[in-house]
RNA sequence: GGAGAGAUGGCCGAGUCGGCUGAAGGCGCUCGCCUGCUAAGCGAGUGUGGGGUUAACGCUCCAUCGAGGGUUCGAAUCCCUCUCUCUCCGCCA
């Protein structure tokens, strides 16, 4: 959410943001409604002090004994009035709020202006996609070939775009969420926490999930509850309503958490693997910083999470998201994409954006700063370190072997009980 | 699920037969003084959001004592609903 002060006083800058970004909210009727509102205000607000005033005046003169009741009876029809415009205010600023809770970020100047994807440019490539001597498959072709993933069953137990691991498998994407986390912490500085994995709708507001994207949540039968579509959403909700000490920021926190995402609009998108599931592992990169250190913070996310996948040793690629393809609450995101050599492309592994001041303002958290009074807002910051099954789908693809074998990159060997290679047997 | 207790400023904690309490006191924090340094001590200041005014410092008004509603000229204080926390019982991984 903005500011409404900068709202009001940069309008032409918010519509060209909104422009760029290609977004179609509505912000004609804003400053017709914001003075109406005002407007308003200022009466109640007047009326209000006149009651606050003659209320002591009628306590004073009750202690004296006098008879107030004059006073009194214009005080009646004087609250009453308040009333009245209070019910007036009320329906403008609920006007006002649904504009600026549906208003997305303002997109940071280093943001290339574009359409889509397509406009995204590429800011490294990192390792060297491998050449294959035999017809590579795609990874739910070798994981169902080695027994170590099963779509069907997972459809039979509950419907399409479910995972279900087994043996090898299973324990790999179990290695995968460890290795991920103990570098994070181990090497990069952050906290392990483990959220919620159901929220309500006020963390949900707060990261803007809602109230714009409703339809992306799963959202629990008679309820104010909804399953976590990533662990932004609890991570960051940790602070809300607090204010912080500047001598503790910034706040590192990794968390893995199942997503639940309903993925509704893409029918027949990656309908099969585990590239587009209703239920995915992530783990996720959260951040609390100054604003002055949160764009260096973002670069050092993006370094952390993109640490992942070299030690993995899987080709990547880092594209800078354009004005046209950023999410609601980001004012700046890069994308890391794995390479895919049965797709014969990179795909989506994490997203790192930089909020700025946007979640926590819908949230509430701010910072005090030593020796000035008075509180800021903070920037929040979050990085996907990484998706693990598009992870695990990535390693099965990229490390697999002409005998339908695939190789366990080494730095997950000890994850595995030091198991190299996942192989067609029994009791793996 | 049943019974009871509670929710106040950054933190702790007063305040209920309604009215000079935006809120005592303490801690913390900031600034100043003082002690050779440290510790202690002394003095002053210190919530948040919004409106008006100002070049700015500031001044002023309104709101805010878990959330929402009600009673009243007037509510932190009375009534209702909800949320959360704690204690006991039941149930349960």
């Amino acid at each position: 959410m903005l500011e409404i002060k900068y709202v009001r006083q940069n309008i032409s800058q918010v519509r060209d943001a909104m422009d760029r970004r290609g977004d179609t909210a509505n912000i004609d009727t804003f400053e017709e409604i914001d003075q109406e509102r005002r407007k308003i205000l200022n009466e109640i607000e007047q009326l209000r002090h006149r009651r606050n005033v003659v209320s002591d005046e009628i306590a004073a003169m009750k202690s004296r004994g006098e008879d107030a009741d004059s006073f009194i009876s214009e005080m009646r029809e004087v609250a009453a009035r308040i009333k009245a415009f209070e019910i007036e205010l009320a329906g403008y600023e609920e006007k006002i709020q649904e504009i600026l809770i549906n208003l997305p970020n303002i997109p940071h100047e280093s943001v290339p202006f574009g359409q889509d994807e397509n406009d995204n440019p590429v800011v490294r490539e990192v390792g060297v996609p491998q050449t294959f001597d035999f017809e590579v498959l795609p990874h739910w072709t070798i994981g169902e070939n080695l027994g170590i993933l099963d779509f069907e069953r997972a459809a039979k137990i509950t419907g399409a775009r479910f995972p279900l691991y087994f043996g090898a498998g299973a324990r790999m994407e179990r290695a995968l969420i460890s290795f991920m986390i103990d570098l994070h912490v181990g090497s990069h500085g952050y906290t392990e926490t483990l959220p919620p994995f159901i929220v309500n709708s006020r963390s949900m507001t707060n990261t803007g999930q809602l109230p714009k994207f409703a339809e992306d949540l799963f959202k629990l039968e008679g309820r104010d509850y909804y399953m976590i579509p990533t662990a932004e959403v609890p991570v960051t909700n940790i602070h809300q309503q607090e204010i912080l000490d500047e001598n503790d920021l910034p706040f590192y926190y990794v968390a893995y958490t199942p997503c639940f995402r309903s993925e509704a609009g893409s029918y027949g998108k990656d309908t099969r693997g585990l590239i587009r599931q209703h239920q995915f592992n992530k783990v996720e990169l959260v951040k609390f910083t100054t604003p002055e250190t949160s764009y260096q913070e973002l670069e050092d996310l993006l370094d952390n999470a993109e640490t992942v996948l070299k030690l993995l040793e899987l080709p990547y690629r880092t594209v800078l998201l354009c004005t046209g393809d950023m999410g609601f609450a980001s004012a700046k995101t890069y994308d890391i994409e794995v390479w895919m050599p049965a797709q014969n492309r990179y795909r989506e592994i994490s997203s790192c954006s930089n909020f700025e001041s946007f979640q926590a303002r819908r949230a509430g958290i701010r910072f005090k700063r030593k020796g000035q009074k008075g509180t800021q807002l903070l920037h929040t910051l979050n990085g996907s370190g990484l998706a693990v099954g598009r992870t695990f789908a990535a390693i099965l693809e990229n490390f697999q072997q002409a005998d339908g074998s695939v190789i366990v990159p080494e730095a997950l060997r000890p994850y595995m009980g030091g198991l190299q290679k996942i192989e067609m047997t029994r009791n793996q």
